[in-house]
DNA sequence: TATTAAAAGATAATTATTATCCTTTAAGTT
DNA sequence: AACTTAAAGGATAATAATTATCTTTTAATA
């Protein structure tokens, strides 16, 4: 487990119980819907408001710390920002994966032969995880 | 124009004006957010209610005869089906742009080194169109 | 340990979306 | 062309999601 209260101070946010709560719930889920946080925190800190976790995931998407993923037909999840990468979405369990693609070429391509600048790039993958492939 | 009147009944939709007006917009427009989409529908029906809006919106995704698009930081927006494309979305005005770009190789590729089965993919690239690279 | 700005918690307010209910109408039938 | 009826529209209430406000608590620093 890391010790996200450095990291957490570096982005000028206060290292409370609550945050590095929140971090770590990210940290080991790796996706999670506002929703399910609130319910994984409460289970944590039996008083905490759900204006907390709106506030927090808030303030750490402004300042980078984590991304949304908008899911098709489904609700937004939360990931710890990292290098970049795409998703697999489960269309039956949920389930959300990180994927690594190699997209330069083509976004290179799409560069080329169009006359917008492209800065970033979200791609989801829909389908069926291992497990809802057979039940 | 398109006479979508034949297309609506053969999705079961009755052809009515106010649902007329809600393809034709789309078909002109190419994409637009549910406000905007109101906002335009009350110049043509002044006294149209919002929850007609909704209500056909979400009639016609579920025939899959318009599409939501995801866009990240900003609101979603819809569409009429058409053949798989992806999109483009400018930072600054907002302007969505389809681009057809062919991503069978990545998938496959993903598909073979991958134990999850993949049905669609949704890929929106985001930056600077022509004009706000100027401005 | 004292100070203070930031954050938490409680909850009101706002915004987005859906549900309900009554009226109107498209589309098929006589 | 009038008749019938299920579907759709409009008005608005209800619900869900998110943000704002205000008071209390606390992390960070002196």
């Amino acid at each position: 487990m890391i010790n996200y209260t450095d990291i957490l101070r570096q982005h000028n946010l206060k290292a409370t119980p609550q945050r590095l709560a929140i971090t770590d719930v990210l940290y080991v889920q790796g996706h999670i819907t506002i929703e399910s946080l609130y319910k994984v925190m409460v289970k944590k800190f039996n008083s905490i408001s759900l204006a907390t976790i709106y506030k927090n995931i808030n303030l750490m998407l402004e300042n980078s710390f984590i991304q949304e993923v908008k899911i098709p037909h489904a609700k937004s999840v939360y990931e710890l920002t990292k290098e970049n990468h795409s998703h697999f979405a489960c269309e039956k369990c949920g389930e959300i994966q990180d994927i690594i693609i190699d997209l330069d070429n083509i976004i290179n391509e799409v560069a080329r032969t169009n006359t917008f600048k492209i800065n970033s790039s979200d791609l989801v993958l829909s389908g069926l995880c291992k497990n809802c492939q057979q039940n």
